[in-house]
DNA sequence: GGAATAATGGACCTGTAATTCCTTTATTTC
DNA sequence: GAAATAAAGGAATTACAGGTCCATTATTCC
């Protein structure tokens, strides 16, 4: 794959927190809309706290919310944010003597750079409205609908 | 990374291969020169050789050897035949009832379009000779310097 | 035919991404 | 301040890519 499945998941909160840029959204329900394991992305969206693109808030009425409008916030942006996609800079093998990469590694190089700008080109906006097809994360149902298929927060358990 | 180390490493191979289409290379050979693990590389080979990208000879002066001239193999044969980088077909939400992808994904399929694209267009030919650079696999130091970094075959063991 | 060379392939180990579970901390509401 | 909500974060598990090891088979050379 190009991209990881933690840059994804990623990608699909910052989309779904794009949709609802008022008010912060909890990890519970990005991660039955997206499909997403909520432990995991609950993990993600720290990692995403931490880089500054998101801010969280505790407590009843809380979940996370975008801290840039979103055509302020790139797709290069949230990939950096979770695994920085790393340009070729120097030979892989190591080996000294010579200024310029190897044809192959050039190759490679130019295909992450047209990748990254791209990403760098893409806002988070541009996500959101684009296009004349389904609305972004192909959510065209209602999403109850959605959450039906998802094993619901144990309604008779005790969980936290 | 946008490719997997499995592909790194079969595409160094492919490169070394083309660099001597005459005669066959070892795995052994490959390996020091490319810095890769040489049983690893094997498995790699392996599989290339399923799928027909290379041809295996045993036995003394035997090796591995394209089976067609490197101006006939593209960067997207040895990528697909290694780990195929699948196009986003449909929504990964598996959400019914939409033709098109929604931007987000029509976005990450189109930066996999440009990639497959690249990759088709370039031959193991061109990373051969394209540049006024250094030479392919980034060697321009006799293959002897390199190989005294190696740790040798064992001197004084009895491997096979 | 025996020795050396080299690929084949099965089994196994290892490291890391992906994922789960559970406890703690912060915040709101009543 | 108690109860509920929601993020924070540590620890452990799982899955899979990456990598090792070794015995086997094919081929060449003498």
């Amino acid at each position: 794959m190009i991209i990881s499945q933690a840059v994804e998941y990623s990608l699909r909160a910052m989309v779904m927190l794009t949709q609802s840029f008022e008010e912060p959204v909890t990890v519970q329900a990005m991660a039955a809309r997206g499909q997403i394991p909520a432990a995991y992305l609950s993990k993600l969206l720290q990692g995403l706290t931490r880089a500054r693109l998101v801010t969280a808030q505790r407590g009843v009425g809380g979940g996370y919310t975008l801290t840039r409008p979103p055509s302020q916030i790139t797709l290069a942006d949230v990939v950096n944010a979770v695994e920085p996609l790393q340009r070729i800079k120097k030979c892989p093998l190591g080996i000294a003597g010579h200024a310029t990469l190897c044809p192959l590694h050039r190759k490679l190089d130019e295909a992450m750079a047209t990748i990254e700008a791209a990403f760098q080109a893409t806002t988070l906006d541009d996500l959101g409205k684009d296009t004349g097809g389904p609305v972004p994360l192909c959510s065209t149902e209602p999403i109850v609908a959605i959450n039906l298929k998802m094993k619901l927060p144990a309604v008779n358990a005790s969980r936290g």
